[in-house]
RNA sequence: GGGCCUGUAGCUCAGCGGUUAGAGCUGGCCGCUCAUAACGGCUAGGUCGCGGGUUCGAAUCCUGCCAGGCCUACCA
């Protein structure tokens, strides 16, 4: 049976319309799930929306709906872009599902039996914004004589009882989980960030609220809701079956990643792990947290009335070339700049002029002068093997071993580099020049170049998918091998070529 | 205020103690004509944020400062 593999993204909170970086962290994670089954794995990837909490609660008073109709309207916008996106989630997840609701209060008993529950009263200087209290020196006074956070956001004394979690009994296990774990939280900043926050010592967590009810209740205590980060997190065990479907659960958890943002690491790699500690579940493989992508340097935001419409951009350039932009441009993990016009720089170079144009040199002049059939006729030379050597290289150890440590804009890079090899074979080798002096020659290159043509789809399908998929198609490869392990396969005999389309047509500024 | 991260050619980035600091894009020159005016070859271009220090030797280590980001903080 094929060996699981369960990743996840962060669910993304509802309260506005996506943006680009919820696509660039769902993106990022569809190419791993792609990858990894085009590896042979079993994957399971989940994504979807985190629907409770104060601030959806509010927003739809504001707009006077329910919080679940505005939940289902959101929801709906992030589920319509990931499939605009092409993402191949196995599990959209909502936590307002009902079955997510007994996930959580089992998840909440598990941690109650292990005695890590207590009731308590919390009073202090609540900003409903930021949901979070502050100290009375923190405050400052604002121009009417108000008191604000010192976000400068209102604040009201507020007295709730609130169940608190003993996160100070989990501070040595979780230290010791980081230390002896070293690649548990990825990359090393937020490693860092994470160690020190530990080391800085944990208070108890105030874990339920209330205040509002737009939540999961507490078993037992129907007046209070769950903090959202609570039933948040604890969508990664529901949507694969916790508690009742023990066959799935068992199969796919621990997850073997969660791909976060760098603004939640904390809530991933301290109170996760601690929450299930308590409820005495094993911890997930790993976390690693990507950064953020700025519009020309700049962060976007409401404010400053630069935030990007990630489907507007994949209608503009393509679903393909915006999910290889996004890989390849920027360095995972960290933050990166973008604009349209390094979109369109990064497309026209590297998709249209030099993958692209490559598929289709060879394949339209195979269509012209080989009756759409080439098959290998004469001994293979030197430059056939080097070539083939370098591709193989790049397809099966680069850019696999790159992908595998999330180093994708690396894999792709040795990616192009073989593409560059491929270019500058044709030229070399020259086959509209063989064709009047060396036909035999000719068909042995065009068939080296096909077999090219057809491992560097394969290595690129996670990113590209559709392309890809043109491109075997064109080639005539079977469904059943387009998989890396396929890369290693024998050259077929022969490919069968109908009239060529470019899979990536040149995009100008103008579009 | 503290911690961590980032700052390298016009642009996006790699290099993270050791020969003349690399890649791609952009620019210039040459070649080719199969192809999406695409491709190939050559070439131009850098005070490695700024100032100190350690070292035979630093973009790479230490320290101070500047700019941006993330996390965090009882600082009136």
């Amino acid at each position: 049976m094929a060996d699981p593999f369960y990743l996840t993204t962060a669910i993304h909170y509802p309260n506005g319309r996506p943006h680009l970086g919820h696509a660039y962290e769902t993106v990022a994670a569809d190419v791993l799930a792609r990858f990894q089954r085009a590896r042979g794995r079993d994957v399971r990837f989940q994504t979807g929306t985190d629907e409770h909490g104060l601030k959806m609660a509010q927003k739809a008073r504001d707009l006077g709906i329910t919080p679940r109709a505005l939940a289902d309207e959101m929801s709906g916008h992030f589920r319509d872009l990931f499939d605009v996106l092409g993402i191949s989630y196995d599990r959209f997840f909502r936590t307002s599902e009902d079955a997510h609701h007994l996930a959580s209060q089992a998840l909440w008993q598990a941690m109650e039996a292990n005695g890590d529950l207590y009731l308590d009263r919390y009073e202090g200087w609540y900003s409903v914004r930021d949901e979070a209290y502050y100290d009375e020196a923190e405050l400052t006074i604002g121009e009417g004589g108000e008191k604000l956070s010192p976000q400068g956001t209102p604040v009201e004394w507020t007295a709730e009882e609130s169940w608190f979690f003993r996160l100070s009994r989990y501070q040595e296990p979780l230290l010791a989980l980081l230390r002896d774990n070293p690649e548990w939280v990825r990359p090393d900043r937020s490693r860092n960030e994470v160690m020190r926050f530990v080391e800085g010592g944990l208070n108890d967590l105030s874990v339920s609220r209330t205040s509002f009810d737009w939540g999961v209740k507490v078993p037992g205590a129907d007046e209070h809701v769950m903090y959202v980060w609570v039933d948040a997190l604890t969508n990664y065990l529901t949507g694969i079956g916790y508690p009742d479907d023990k066959a799935t659960f068992e199969k796919f958890w621990p997850a073997d990643l969660h791909l976060i943002g760098k603004d939640i690491v904390r809530f991933h790699a301290v109170y996760w792990p601690a929450f299930l500690m308590s409820a005495g579940l094993p911890l997930p493989k790993a976390v690693f947290a990507h950064g953020f992508l700025l519009n020309r340097g700049q962060k976007e935001s409401k404010s400053l009335g630069n935030v990007t419409d990630p489907l507007a951009l994949a209608e503009r350039f393509g679903v393909d070339v915006l999910r290889y932009f996004l890989l390849r441009e920027f360095s995972f993990g960290q933050d990166g700049t973008w604009s349209p016009e390094a979109i369109i720089s990064r497309a026209n170079a590297e998709l249209a002029n030099s993958f692209g144009n490559l598929a289709q040199r060879v394949l339209s002049f195979i269509a012209k002068n080989c009756d759409g059939e080439v098959s290998a006729q004469g001994e293979p030379t030197e430059a056939d093997r080097a070539l083939q050597d370098k591709v193989g290289h790049a397809c099966s150890i680069e850019l696999p071993e790159a992908f595998e440590r999330l180093a994708f804009a690396a894999g792709l890079e040795a990616w192009m580099q073989a593409v560059f090899a491929c270019n500058a074979y044709v030229d070399e080798q020259a086959p509209w020049a063989l064709r009047k002096t060396d036909p035999v020659r000719m068909q042995t290159v065009l068939h080296v170049l096909c077999d090219c043509i057809r491992r560097l789809a394969i290595a690129v399908a996670p990113v590209v998918p559709s392309a890809a998929e043109q491109l075997l198609d064109a080639l005539t490869i079977p469904d059943d091998r387009r998989n890396f392990g396929s890369l290693a396969d024998d050259t077929p005999l022969s490919f069968q070529i109908d009239k060529p389309v470019p899979v990536f047509p040149r995009l100008d500024l103008g579009a």
